[in-house]
DNA sequence: CAGACTCCCGGAAACGTTTACAGCTATCGG
DNA sequence: CCGATAGCTGTAAACGTTTCCGGGAGTCTG
């Protein structure tokens, strides 16, 4: 009497047919009494015992399948080992596993390619909905976001008539907050560290800090302005050629990383932080905490965007039908002792440092 | 003539048969010309223009029950936080994709339960295999792992005779690395900043620790050591505790993100790194690059740790039948400027510090 | 011009699960 | 004691895809 060929799926692991047999029941009693509903005392021991007997686990594809439902949600952002990424991240799975699902995390690296075929393959029901935030967004892009088979919601800016969720916040203000805080401490040759001009928040960043300027009535310097990726090493670099070439009494750098990079590059040319120079980073992430001196930083609501954006998501997963949303979370910022000290101006008694761009410090 | 219901899916989103309809042609005609095999010129246009007056897009869960494969790997750490696991996932993503898989990550939080329940869930065949670094292992842990459908991996410590897949390092080696560079360089006073006792990796390192300090005629003294989560604020607060009752002259801290809070307590209270105490922590993150002073750590390899994870996993994806395999991955000592300093003994012409503790240095 | 060969196509089975439906037995009320 | 009802059970369909297989049309070779 062989063994049945049939029961057992191709790779050899049993089936609820494995278990059916074994129990000597049919597959539907079998898979009832293994969902829990339905059954007689008799039938349920003897599924339970087959189960058990041939480790028996269940194929959740083949379920998914059927029930058209993955219990699995997606976050895809562009470098996880940005903090601000982490921060919402754990925001994120908060909510989600509050609707008993569970969170996956992709990486994209800044790869666009890499960012679409993930919504291409995720989004196609392998996740029951998906949150992305990309950094740098392309037509093709937003058509596989609108028209993706499982609900999606964006984290950060996104064109103005994209019909689909979207959570963002107003970083130009954010950068707006740091030069108002710089100027009103008595700083006057601010500088400015930037990520990519060809990223979303980039540019929302550039435009923040000319516009800040301009509202001050401070003259646009562009050799105070340079250029890196948004990451520690970077920024060290971009704050050495900045330092290279003048000589700012403040820093505002673009996020966290870029920051500490640029702390970094200041305490290394002999700079004191935040006697000479003041820095203030954004994203106001632990990372800001964890240095010495701490770091000022413009909060843009990481956490808080994360949580919106996953309740939107839970809903849209409920109701489908439900219009585009839009929400914004407003930056703020926290204030620490990297640029805690004011500078000269407001303190009569001490002298002007010997800045070469110091002759505007009067009042 | 009203439409067929049965051609679309329930949700209403197009199927094959969608297209095929609307092409004139079978579904397996369309399937095969979706996927690139066979079809001749018109039927391939007629498909390929249907498909896109629909809009259709593959559902990818039903061809993964047919295929048996999702393309998908899934990495399980305890917390993305911390910066050892983001470059073991790098390393991770970078083998994975050569492979043409996507890597996810999901973190666990510790939560032993959450840990098991992602096993269940994900392993039931969401993915083609699994990476797992768990700190904390429980026998029930242990057989989920090794009755998984999918294959695993795991990175880090594992009961000897488990019969799993696994890369390790050897993290008492480590530490006793960084206890031997200490002495070195004439520290006495050696504190040990842990994590938790009830993981892997915490009694590891409590082993090593006290071994290495036997190892060089050390007296134990319970004072110098102290115990908190493998956090940076838990770090700090552990190392305000120590402050508080003795005053050691180097600290080895059990990952970089406690040593940043070890650092962070050591110049909040007054002490100068390297010259009043020094610190190593472990792991060797880019965190340890971006402090200042930079950080001594002990790498246990993470990237080279979770490279060969991914390949022992992709061999057993290709392979089932493969017999577990064991590596391990040796440690090493950075050196960088928060212990680079010799403490006075090797340099007869500085005075002693004045630690009530220094009255051992006489050589 | 006949046979072999190639290519394309459609029907149908399969992947492993859940579930609607109908039939059966046993129990209960009248 | 009979009909209705409740509770289990098994058969079969469904989820959406890929793929085996057999048949038909066309092309090439001898």
């Amino acid at each position: 009497m062989g063994r049945k060929r049939l029961q057992e799926s191709v790779d050899g692991r049993p089936t609820v047919h494995t278990v059916a047999a074994r129990a000597g029941v049919s597959i539907a009693s079998a898979s009832r009494v293994l969902n829990g509903v339905g059954g007689s005392p008799e039938t349920i021991r003897k599924v339970r015992a087959a189960a058990a007997e041939v480790g028996y686990v269940p194929n959740a594809i083949a379920r998914s399948l059927q029930s058209q439902r993955t219990g699995l949600v997606a976050l895809a952002v562009e470098d996880i080992g940005n903090p601000v990424y982490v921060e919402m991240m754990r925001a994120i799975e908060a909510v989600v596993a509050s609707s008993g699902r569970q969170l996956l995390v992709h990486a994209t690296g800044g790869r666009i390619d890499n960012e679409t075929a993930l919504l291409r393959r995720l989004a196609n029901r392998y996740v029951d909905g998906m949150i992305v935030s990309p950094i740098r967004v392309t037509d093709d892009h937003l058509t596989a976001l609108v028209d993706s088979p499982v609900p999606v919601v964006v984290v950060g800016q996104l064109g103005a008539d994209a019909a689909v969720d979207n959570v963002r916040t107003d970083s130009r203000h954010g950068v707006a907050l740091a030069v108002d805080h710089l100027v009103a401490t008595g700083r006057h040759r601010i500088g400015f560290v930037n990520g990519p001009l060809d990223t979303v928040p980039g540019t929302a960043r550039d435009a923040g800090f000319r516009a800040a300027l301009t509202h001050h009535g401070i003259p646009l310097d562009e050799d105070l302005i340079e250029v890196g990726d948004f990451q520690y090493a970077a920024g060290r670099e971009a704050t050495q050629r900045l330092l290279a070439r003048t000589d700012p009494d403040a820093l505002v750098c673009a996020n966290d990383l870029i920051a500490v990079g640029a702390l970094h590059a200041l305490l290394a040319a002999g700079r004191r932080v935040p006697q000479d120079v003041a820095v203030v980073g954004m994203d106001d992430t632990e990372l800001a905490r964890m240095m010495f001196p701490q770091l000022s930083s413009v909060s843009l609501g990481s956490a808080e965007r994360g949580r919106r954006a996953a309740e939107l998501l839970l809903q849209r997963i409920a109701d489908p039908s439900l219009p585009p949303r839009r929400e914004q979370v407003p930056p703020s910022l926290a204030i620490r002792a990297s640029s805690g000290t004011t500078l000269p101006a407001p303190r009569p008694a001490d002298p002007p440092t010997n800045h070469p761009s110091s002759e505007g410090v009067t009042s």
